[in-house]
DNA sequence: CCTTATTTGTACTATTTGGTACAGTATATA
DNA sequence: TATATACTGTACCAAATAGTACAAATAAGG
């Protein structure tokens, strides 16, 4: 057996990078192959329904991600509002400061939207409902714990998109701001 | 001379529809000539430019839209709260309730964004602003206007994500209902 | 009615699309 | 080192792509 798949996972990075760039339809075998250094025997070997199980692998790899950085964290029997500062951060790396776009978010709002609602579902589903865990043990009561969250996950998503739009990270610096605050006086 | 450019504006609804359902990559030339009706000789006569102007015309017109039904009536002299309050109104029409995605935000996290990043940029900016402005006269601080300002834009284009994230509308109406009561309690 | 300008259907094209076939190469294990 | 398996490059394909050319149809103004 000749090398792992670890050239298999090396490539999602980079498939991820396209995905962003050029959306779902957009993104051509052509980007694909030049991008990943793969050619299209490797990327059909590794990927047997080409672009749609590419897409999956890199969603899935998001998921993962803020699955280890963000919402397991949140879960953290210590301090709760420790793990919910570690979120605000986590998410700043992630998203390069309001530089880099939301793949899910994005791939809510385009043609990809059916073709990946159960991840795409998941993966705000899981953060909220994380969100909405810790926030109660910061002593929140049941419905604020779950506005708040949503307030939030709300406002993070809507950030990156005016971020963009308006070329200017700043709006997601100051967001992040907000939220902390917001959370910070809605406990008393 | 026949037909007047009635046609032309005839079409913008179809072409919008087909834009907001499959992104600007993924509206065909087949798909848009089925909603539209109209032949490819018709819409090249249209829209000498093809697609690009299409999308272009599509975003004017949305872009008039919001100038006439919400950024004009937020500098209304009268009373900036109802002024406000007639945003949240219009908003909640033109978005059918959080089940239709802004054109605007769907382009600016798509390959889209560096095409149209001056209707795209204008638009948030002149809401932003106008908001900023209505809200000045509430008596709010400079400051505490601005920020308001960017925090609903902000929100009301979350929730959008999210409410077609997680195929809840309702989120696009908590969101609203919050953002009333947000402007509301900041007026203190 | 006749001219002029606008509008439209059809056929066409050059290019790109995602995907396949498969022979060949590399490589790890036994 | 033999061999089974994992990988990869190349050539290929049918379909779809955006866009063009242009003759025919339509409609209004004089």
């Amino acid at each position: 057996m000749p090398r792992e798949i670890a050239e298999r996972s090396d490539t999602i990075a980079a498939l991820g990078e396209v995905f962003r760039k050029h959306g779902y339809s957009g993104a051509s075998l052509a980007e694909i192959t030049e991008r990943t250094g793969l050619g299209k025997g490797s990327l059909y070997h590794f990927f047997p329904d080409g672009k749609q199980e590419m897409a999956e692998a890199v969603l899935e790899d998001v998921s993962r991600w803020f699955e280890a950085h963000v919402f397991t964290p949140l879960q953290d029997p210590a301090d709760p509002m420790d793990a919910i500062e570690h979120m605000f951060e986590a998410v700043d790396a992630y998203f390069h400061s309001g530089e880099r776009i939301c793949l899910l978010g994005a791939f809510a709002l385009g043609d990809t939207r059916e073709r990946f609602k159960a991840p795409i579902n998941d993966y705000f589903t899981r953060w909220t409902d994380a969100l909405t865990r810790a926030l109660l043990r910061t002593g929140l009561t049941r419905t604020q714990a779950r506005h708040t969250a949503e307030e939030v996950v709300v406002a993070i998503q809507g950030a990156l998109v005016i971020a963009r739009s308006r070329q200017d990270p700043q709006v997601f610096a100051r967001t992040l701001r907000r939220l902390r605050q917001r959370i910070a006086t809605a406990r008393q």
